[in-house]
RNA sequence: GGGCGCUUAGCUCAGUUGGUUAGAGCAUCUCCCUUACAAGGAGAGGGUCGGGGGUUCGAGUCCCUCAGCGCCCA
């Protein structure tokens, strides 16, 4: 029971980070049922690059959360999970080893990747088989996530690594592929043969949720279509002039005088001469263009609608590589628009609109030159051009965006949580109004999960996707491209009266909306599921309620019919100095290590615990500082009090136990902000404190401690300590650690939180100890207020105080005398009448020869 | 276009249901080697709380309105 001669906050890390991992001191008590269990749903980050600050910031707020638990005494489920599935991990492999997938390619046993990195500029990405792909993909995983956890073992989190999930493992494929059969079984996952937004890049359907419109430059073009009654022409305005060979109808508005009479007469389109119907509908935009558009099939997503509900035909032109297809669609039947068409066949979507145009003008059908405009077009968030539309078979699981009723239980799922802070709601409630769509499930991909189903071949060899080979849920996880259905052999791949796999696998967000299940083996029907599920916790980034939040509560709701947890926390951005969100590409991205080396773990997560939920905070070195301090400060006053000698006395001295009762208030404010979310508002309460503690109360009970009758002091001293200590355990683990070490048996981690009434039964009653502490504090600031203003040490002597105050202030200044002239190095202090509701305290200082 | 958040000291931010003289840290300046800590300590200066209006005995806090910044959605 002692402190060093030289406490350091050096080599801490190391130290516990091992001695925690030996006790087990984090690791999760199966046996303890629901009730005292705080369970966490960890946000998997993404495996395809690095950790950073972001990290740093939000996974520190949640570890406070699960430390403080823990010291309640709850059983805290507290797991990692790696998203290592998925099209970041495909690009990430692309990059590193300089390969690209093909499944028509052959595997290859004996495959070697050309590069491991530092992959040349122009080096052409080697096509390899899907195997051989997915080998690379957990390889590179497996390396990425070793870094991973070391940045957040040194960080300091108090997570279970025996619970460690990924989302490509077994385990995980099992769940996500049986959580799909049981949504297909419930008819809760359909699939459809649909217009579908397309990445031509990565060669891909995706979702409503991973969109983005971002504006883009581009021009109306006017363009006339000619009257079949032969009345004259139609001209309608449209950004997309390489689409008129798609064109199947004309719209505008019902209200619309102009455009009225023709409803119902047609138009023949230039260029190719299709004889399209004029039509009506509401979503027609009067005041846009000319007021009448083309409808084709596809532009957007409004084609769409109108395809579908004014029963168009279909017309297609753009194929799934982004390229004009090569036949033209029914429709163009002149001998004209065959060989107009032939001119643009193989065409990207940009070539296509030029050649376009300059077919037009030749013509005479551009009305007018192109006038310039900036619009939004839709992207997919990690895509580089915009998405087209193509009619393809996709997997989709129902989220309300096709069934208002769907869409207001899910929505009230959202009132059945409480969300940190509470206006994050309003992202979830005007999401999930917002959806058009059903949930699109499949991708055209290769690592990720695969959709576990087979197809019957009829005699001729067509698929019969109405009615699916389904395996057992026993026999997951299967890759229904390598594994055979039930009753069948490979040899039947691919033959007449045989079968085929489903070729897709599932978007990333169709397992990873499965972590509360995943984490806790839902599907091994393990025990420790009902003693976890619900959650208490969700932490994650606001900037994934659309996608990772909602489709989790989703899932949840099918399959469980309840909120996976019972609280969300959304933490904010990180922000570099300049307010600029931090990211690669703008090159202003620090390395968490540096900071950890620089300042200490501890230091940093005291940045991160500042920040209050849910706000964008600035990255702030000058925080860490801050949080280094502290963490010396902490050593320095422990050192001090344990060095005096602790003693099991009871506090009796006045301004003793007006410090415990300041600090069972600390203790309340503290415990009730940590129940509510609010570790920085503990951080803050704790802190301040602290700085007070320090600053004020030891140097003031200084020399009684050391003194004769030191027995109260020294038991106050210790026992704030000790709960000071402990609350802010949660903060800075590792300072705290080594000073509980000094004095007191095994983990403070483990220690008990301190309560407010374990400190207030230690002392008598005292109802004005608030104005005891600031009536003493303030008399003590003054005197040194005289000392420093008179450029005199704090140690020099005073020869005389006058305080002018009321009786009941009067009495509280004798009540701590000893201490006061003690720590002023005060000779003599006298009263006189009060002068107001405030003491007023006048300094005499000593001679300067007379100071010593 | 709809929704949400923010605007308090030079900077970063607290300010809980309205209640004395609006706080902290950093930065700036002054002083102090004091035996827990100079990787420290004691102090000082610095704000008409974004603008305007309203409710109230009383508004940084509640209401309305305007402006700027940011985010989400369309």
């Amino acid at each position: 029971m002692s402190a060093p001669e030289k406490p350091t906050l050096e080599g801490l890390e190391t130290r516990f980070i091992e001695e925690w991992d030996r006790n087990s001191i984090y690791s999760f008590d199966r046996s303890v049922q629901r009730d005292n269990v705080f369970a966490i749903d960890t946000p998997p980050p993404t495996v395809s690059g690095s950790l950073h600050m972001g990290h740093v910031f939000s996974y520190t707020h949640t570890d406070t959360l699960a430390r403080f638990w823990r010291m309640r005494g709850k059983a805290v489920f507290y797991p990692m999970g790696w998203d290592d599935n998925g099209l970041p991990t495909e690009r990430r492999v692309q990059n590193y080893y300089g390969v690209t997938c093909d499944p028509s390619v052959p595997y290859d046993s004996s495959f070697k990747p050309p590069f491991r990195g530092d992959v040349p500029k122009d080096h052409r990405a080697v096509a390899i088989s899907r195997p051989n792909f997915i080998a690379l993909c957990e390889e590179l995983t497996h390396e990425d996530e070793k870094v991973f956890e070391n940045l957040f073992r040194r960080l300091g989190l108090s997570v279970d690594w025996s619970l460690l999930y990924t989302t490509i493992s077994d385990h995980a494929r099992k769940t996500s592929q049986a959580a799909f059969l049981r949504n297909l079984a419930r008819g809760e996952a359909y699939a459809q043969e649909a217009p579908t937004l397309w990445d031509v890049d990565f060669g891909t359907a995706v979702a409503q949720a991973e969109l983005e419109d971002r504006e883009r430059p581009g021009a109306y073009h006017d363009v006339a279509f000619t009257r079949t009654d032969g009345s004259g022409n139609i001209v309608i305005s449209t950004t997309r002039p390489e689409l008129i060979p798609a064109c199947v109808a004309l719209v505008a508005h019902p209200d619309d005088d102009r455009y009225k009479p023709l409803f119902g007469t047609t138009v023949r389109s230039p260029l190719f001469d299709v004889e399209v119907p004029i039509r009506a509908h509401e979503l027609a935009q009067i005041d846009k263009g000319t007021g009448i558009a083309m409808i084709c099939t596809f532009g957007d997503l409004t084609d769409v609608l109108w395809w579908r509900e004014l029963n168009l035909p279909t017309r297609a032109i753009i194929g799934r590589n982004g390229r004009i297809l090569e036949d033209a669609p029914d429709g163009i039947d002149s001998s004209r628009g065959k060989e107009n068409y032939a001119k643009l066949a193989g065409k990207t979507v940009k070539q296509a609109q030029a050649a376009i145009v300059d077919m037009l003008r030749e013509s005479g059908d551009l009305q007018a030159e192109p006038r310039a405009i900036t619009h939004p077009v839709k992207f997919f968030e990690k895509g580089d051009r915009p998405l087209e539309i193509v009619t393809s078979r996709q997997w989709y699981i129902r989220n309300g965006g096709r069934d208002a009723d769907l869409r207001t239980a899910l929505t009230k799922r959202g009132d059945e949580m409480a969300w940190h802070p509470d206006f994050m709601q309003h992202r979830y409630t005007n999401w999930v109004g917002g959806l058009n769509g059903d949930w699109l499930i499949s991708r055209q991909r290769y690592f990720g999960v695969p959709i576990p189903l087979w197809y019957r071949l009829d005699a001729s060899g067509q698929p019969d996707f109405d009615s699916p080979l389904v395996p057992d849920e026993a026999s997951l996880p299967i890759d229904p491209s390598s594994d055979s259905p039930k009753g069948m052999d490979e040899s039947q791949r691919g033959k007449p009266n045989g079968f085929i796999g489903d070729p897709d696998v599932m978007d990333t967000w169709a397992t990873s909306s499965l972590t509360p299940q995943i984490a806790s083996k839902w599907v091994e029907n393990d025990p420790m599921f009902s003693n976890v599920f619900p959650m208490d916790l969700r932490p994650q980034g606001h900037d994934i309620i659309r996608t990772w939040l909602f489709s989790t509560v989703v899932r949840s709701h099918f399959e469980h019919g309840v909120t996976p947890w019972r609280n969300a926390a959304l933490s904010g951005w990180i922000l570099d100095p300049d307010r600029k969100k931090m990211s690669k590409s703008k090159g202003n991205v620090v390395t968490p290590i540096d900071l950890f080396d620089q300042y200490g773990s501890d230091a940093v997560r005291y940045w991160a615990a500042n920040a209050r939920p849910g706000v964008d905070t600035a990255f702030s070195e000058d925080q860490m500082k801050v949080g280094r301090k502290l963490a010396t400060k902490l050593l320095n006053v422990s050192k001090f009090v344990l060095g005096i000698g602790t003693e099991n006395g009871v506090p009796t001295h006045p301004l003793d136990v007006a410090m415990l009762h300041r600090l069972a208030a600390v203790v309340r404010d503290c415990t009730a902000a940590f129940e509510s979310f609010d570790y920085a508002r503990a951080l803050e309460r704790t802190e301040s404190f602290f700085w007070w503690f320090c600053d004020d109360y030891v140097e003031l009970v200084k020399t009684r401690a050391y003194g004769e009758g030191a027995s109260s002091a020294k038991a106050a001293l210790a026992h704030a300590l000790s709960v000071m200590q402990r609350l802010f355990a949660p903060h800075i683990p590792f300072a705290t650690e080594e000073v509980w070490g000094w004095w007191q048996e095994a983990s403070i981690h483990r220690a008990q939180w301190p309560t407010s009434e374990s400190i207030l039964d230690l002392v008598a009653p005292m109802s004005n100890a608030e104005s005891l502490l600031d009536v003493v504090c303030e008399v003590l600031a003054t005197v040194r207020r005289t000392k420093t203003e008179a450029k005199v040490s704090q140690r020099a002597a005073v020869e005389h105080v006058l305080v002018n105050a009321m009786d009941e202030h009067r009495v509280l200044i004798e009540s701590a005398m000893d201490d006061l002239l003690n720590a002023g190095a005060i000779a003599a202090l006298e009263f006189g009448s009060a002068q107001g509701e405030r003491p007023v305290t006048t300094v005499r200082l000593a001679p300067p020869e007379q100071s010593a």
